[in-house]
DNA sequence: AAAAAAG
């Protein structure tokens, strides 16, 4: 999600992924399935053999999940597994190149560049404890380090572990950094809030921790965003944070920096003495007591906060670990017993372990909400209350609590307010609205014109360019039945949504980030928080009826200062967000249709009072501090500290 | 009305 720049250590992620699955770790990995943060760790990375797909596809036969069960919409009778990726990809390799050229030519890249990185500079940082750290213990060399006697211990540096997280130093798919960069400086920054510290202009020692400082710049960024340049000062103050910034400008960064940053300077705290969950013998289902916990709406983005998790804590005590539902749980399991020190999660997935007593909140110092808006709203809430309050997390008093969106209705942040204590607000890039790196058009589409005007973009489309085209429907339905004649159309497109199985899932987002599949059409599933780097065109084949989803939903695109185009159809079934549409086109200095003018008048006056918020207060209130812009508040006294 | 998230 940061800058962009990390883009080329996920890649190479990927690639290592997609390596002969029963290598390395010497695990039997026969058909099982194996979530990707737990796949391909320890082993080596070998060249892809062939373009990939049909290793997929031996093991797609397994795995319904409930989801599928679920569905009254059996998916398997049509077609089965990961059809969508086969009957496309023929034809496109009998042409020879098609969508894989990029990916193998990469790790060939990838592989020189490490050799020569390692052979060159040994430039250890850090104090190399090695030997006290592992020699001792049958423990493997993970990358992480320890806390001894009040001392950080940073572990050595690991050649294997560095390419796995942060790829190859000269890969030109990582050197995103600079590009669009100085525009950061440019956008507008506004904190409200009691005594709002003062921002940072760099990443340096104090405030932050000088290990992140070392991987921060193994993961090569050089200077912090707008959103970091405040969290980080406010996150170190000890203060509470709810931050309003537009989509891919390092929300997770945000978080990530200073509280890895606080986590190693001041060490873990000890667990409790006595552990209720013990008396079940000497078994080694220890119970974890994380000192950070984030918590994010889809497994997608959990799974990807992680990855990012994974670089910045490189040879820290503090150990990252992700859960999320649909996955295998014992696999998560014995992930949280080789330490969990930072817990990513998706509410569900965490509930059911806190039940099994695997886990405990009671020694959580920090708490982050990752589209904070989402989490806090009718689908979500009562499970984040569940979490936050009627479990044994520390009161809002004893913790830190972090809160990022890229909207911030004015309802929600009331509600934000019992999870908050004497918060900051902040608000990046333009008040309100979506960046002007986006080019957004809307389109009069009736929905039996839908397949043909669709047809006509993607064909328009110049194929030298290796964008990447991401399609939002309403339904999940609507997903498979579109990706199908997609298909059939002979585009090579995937699919993803919440009745897909989880593996379906990654593999299809897998598929659309490396470019076999440059057109994935997606749900909601896919529309807030997923970082895919290169996404050009978003089309809004349905549109959203809450004009947040909306936003998020063009936020895949024109990310880190990069620019995107989106296309939206619009017809009379949308006149409910006509209003705040053209709103929000002329904040972003957008063209607007003059139909679209026409839309909205004819609209005014009846069925306005849709939507949350009621009467007229959202919109242009929307994503402002609503202690200061929300009307007759005054109860939270007088708030002036707006910088520049 | 739909999507997401536990099994």
């Amino acid at each position: 999600m940061s800058n962009g720049n990390s883009n080329g250590g996920r890649l190479e992620q990927q690639f290592a992924n997609l390596g002969i699955s029963n290598q390395g770790s010497g695990r039997p990995t026969a058909g099982r399935y194996v979530p990707p943060h737990l796949r391909g760790h320890p082993s080596p990375l070998q060249p892809r053999r062939g373009n990939g797909w049909h290793q997929r596809n031996e093991s797609a036969a397994a795995a319904v999940d409930w989801n599928n069960r679920r569905t009254s919409f059996p998916r398997a009778d049509t077609w089965g597994g990961s059809r969508s990726e086969m009957s496309y990809s023929s034809p496109q390799r009998s042409g020879g190149g098609g969508w894989n050229d990029r990916a193998s030519s990469q790790s060939d890249r990838w592989n020189a560049g490490y050799r020569q990185n390692f052979s060159g500079g040994r430039g250890g940082y850090g104090r190399g404890s090695f030997q006290e750290d592992f020699s001792n213990n049958s423990r493997r060399d993970d990358g992480y380090g320890s806390w001894r006697d009040g001392t950080h211990i940073i572990a050595q540096r690991n050649q294997r572990i560095e390419r796995d997280l942060f790829g190859a130093p000269d890969d030109p798919e990582r050197q995103h950094t600079g590009i669009n960069f100085e525009k950061y400086d440019d956008i507008p920054v506004e904190a409200s809030g009691n005594n709002v510290p003062q921002c940072v202009s760099q990443f340096s020692s104090p405030p932050l921790d000088t290990h992140l400082l070392i991987n921060i710049e193994l993961a090569h960024y050089t200077t912090p965003t707008p959103v970091q340049k405040y969290s980080i000062p406010i996150v170190s103050a000890g203060r509470d944070l709810m931050a309003c910034a537009q989509t891919g400008s390092g929300k997770t960064g945000g978080f990530l920096f200073p509280i890895l940053s606080e986590l190693f300077k001041k060490g873990p705290s000890p667990p409790p003495q006595e552990q209720p969950g013990y008396s079940r013998g000497m078994s080694r289902s220890r119970k974890a007591y994380p000192a950070g916990l984030i918590l994010a709406p889809t497994r997608e983005l959990a799974s990807q906060i992680y990855e990012e998790a994974r670089k910045f804590a490189y040879r820290s005590w503090v150990r990252p670990c992700v859960v999320y539902g649909g996955a295998d749980i014992s696999g998560q399991l014995r992930q949280i017993d080789r330490g969990c020190d930072l817990l990513t999660a998706t509410p569900g997935r965490l509930v059911d372990l806190i039940e099994r007593g695997r886990v405990s909140l009671s020694q959580t110092r920090y708490l982050v909400l990752d589209e904070a808006d989402r989490m806090l709203d009718m689908g979500f809430e009562p499970q984040i209350r569940r979490i936050v309050e009627q479990e044994d997390m520390p009161d809002v008093k004893s913790r830190q609590t972090l809160m990022f969106s890229a909207t911030f209705p004015r309802d929600i942040q009331i509600l934000a307010r019992d999870f908050l204590e004497d918060y900051v607000f902040l608000s990046v890039g333009r008040v309100g609205s979506t960046s002007e790196n986006i080019t957004q058009k809307i389109e009069y589409v009736e929905d039996e014109d839908k397949r043909s005007v669709l047809l006509d973009i993607l064909h328009s489309q110049p194929e030298t360019e290796r964008g990447l085209t991401l399609i939002f429907v309403e339904t999940k339905r609507m997903a498979d039945m579109l990706s199908d004649f997609l298909i059939n159309s002979n585009f090579p497109a995937t699919s993803i949504h919440g009745d897909r199985s989880q593996r379906e899932r990654e593999r299809a987002l897998e598929s659309f980030r490396t470019g076999r599949t440059p057109i994935m059409v997606a749900t909601a599933v896919a529309a807030r928080g997923l970082d895919i780097p290169n996404v050009t065109h978003v089309i809004n084949y349905d549109l959203p009826t809450d004009i947040d989803d909306y936003v998020h939903r063009i936020g895949r695109t024109g990310r880190a200062g990069n620019v995107g185009i989106s296309t939206a159809f619009f017809n009379r079934g949308n006149k409910g967000i006509v209003r705040e549409l053209i709103d929000l086109l002329k904040e972003a200095n957008q063209e607007i249709p003059q139909w679209l003018e026409t839309v909205a008048r004819e609209t005014s006056g009846f069925g306005g009072g849709r939507g949350r918020g009621g009467g007229g207060s959202r919109g242009r209130g929307q994503n402002r501090d609503y202690r200061k812009f929300g009307g007759n508040n005054n109860d939270r006294g007088n708030y002036g500290g707006g910088n520049e």
